[in-house]
DNA sequence: ATGTTGCGCATTGTCAACAATACCTTGTAG
DNA sequence: CTACAAGGTATTGTTGACAATGCGCAACAT
């Protein structure tokens, strides 16, 4: 059991990771706002640590590009634009297209019943308000997740979900951008899915690029109302 | 004019990125050798500086993942295998013919001539012993570097040029991969620069990923015969 | 009233010392 | 001779203090 499960005392894993991870968090969540600063003695009081170790956590973020730094004032919150997010949907499409054609071929048969326990569980309830929260279940978060993570290739797994994801779901809080495509998203998933079973590479990828195609598509919409 | 322009004193960057740089620049030169312990005061007296920046350094090249970490035991430069290598050229197919698309449609008629030029120069001194350092012209150090920034994506040229660059070449540094497939380089690259500067968006997209596929291909069955 | 200049304060950047952990050497037992 | 254990040494993790830079407020001049 642990010794301190609380407190972020030693779980193997320094000081300076465990900060980060929270900063994260808090950041992706909203609870920091965009271009709030980050006060060292702040965080380190609120931690009850030193200074050292909070400043070790912010150049990790600073690398994660979820804080800016300005020469000899401190880290701010990253603060993002629509076009950041159009940007980041843009290279999602690719990423992702190449996931699910890799998914298709090299998922084994238990990871591909899981997706379909996924999709499943998705769509019987769909009615109920439900939006996944990144940090709830870490391990298998969502449709996309299980994709990526199916694709058999670990480079591109981060990219998707330590680099790309997090920096998404930062411009979402950002910008209360709440997509609900509604019964569309199912539909599409559904088609992704069917291809993966099938192990069909090409329809697989087409139907995912289509996917999340039509996700910025009615993003930019909905920015052009808005104008 | 720079007051110590030697040193790694004060130019409006904090010490420990200007560190990281350096050591990133050492760590992919392959002048630290794959899982070489990185001492921190032996770093610190080399550079002249206290333990703090060169641990705010460290950090910072640990999120790049040139660097990993053992707790209590410090770190040590990434090592790499070959598997890692075929997985970072699977994702840059899928990237650089992403790029190549959207630089056939977006690209200024500035930036294909000088993506020409690069193509001409490249071209005719081909016999030379020439191997583009990734350091030695950072602004348009190649052919691919110039595609990149021509698809007016700041995302993609990021991921592309700063996150998967620097780790592309530790693995050839690391496994003396000179590739060397001669002219056949030339001949895909011009049918690329061709494309481009039509604004063949297709074409463009599967002639570098036609290229990209070789590239690994010939990766492969390099492997294969050292097997 | 507004723009500017100077001072004081708060925050960041850096450092050296202390505590804790891991590694290596040495010695001993089987 | 090898394996294991124990202690010493070196390195990492952390802290608090000092130096330097930037920011804000106030007073003054135009």
């Amino acid at each position: 059991m642990n010794k301190n499960t609380n407190s972020l005392a030693a779980e193997n894993r320094e000081r300076s990771e465990v900060l980060a991870s929270i900063l994260c968090e808090e950041i992706i969540k909203g609870q920091l706002k965009p271009g709030e600063k980050l006060s060292e003695t702040a965080i380190a009081s609120r931690f009850s640590v030193s200074r050292g170790p909070v400043r070790e956590a912010l150049r990790r973020l600073s690398e994660r590009d979820l804080v800016v730094f300005s020469p000899n004032a401190g880290a701010r919150v990253m603060s993002t634009s629509l076009t950041d997010m159009l940007n980041f949907l843009e290279i999602r499409e690719s990423l992702e297209a190449s996931a699910a054609k890799f998914a298709a071929e090299r998922m084994t048969t238990l990871e591909r019943l899981h997706l379909h326990d996924l999709y499943e569980n998705h769509n019987s309830m769909f009615s109920r308000a439900k939006q996944h929260s990144y940090f709830k279940s870490p391990e298998d978060f969502d449709f996309h997740y299980a994709i990526a993570k199916g694709a058999k290739n670990p480079v591109l797994f981060k990219i998707l979900c330590e680099d790309l994801y997090p920096r998404l779901l930062l411009c979402r809080s950002q910008h209360q951008y709440i997509k609900g495509r509604g019964t569309k998203v199912l539909k599409e998933h559904q088609l992704i899915l069917q291809a993966i079973e099938k192990g069909d590479v090409e329809l697989a990828e087409i139907f995912m690029k289509r996917h999340l195609h039509s996700a910025r598509d009615s993003l930019k919409a909905s920015i052009d109302t808005l104008k």
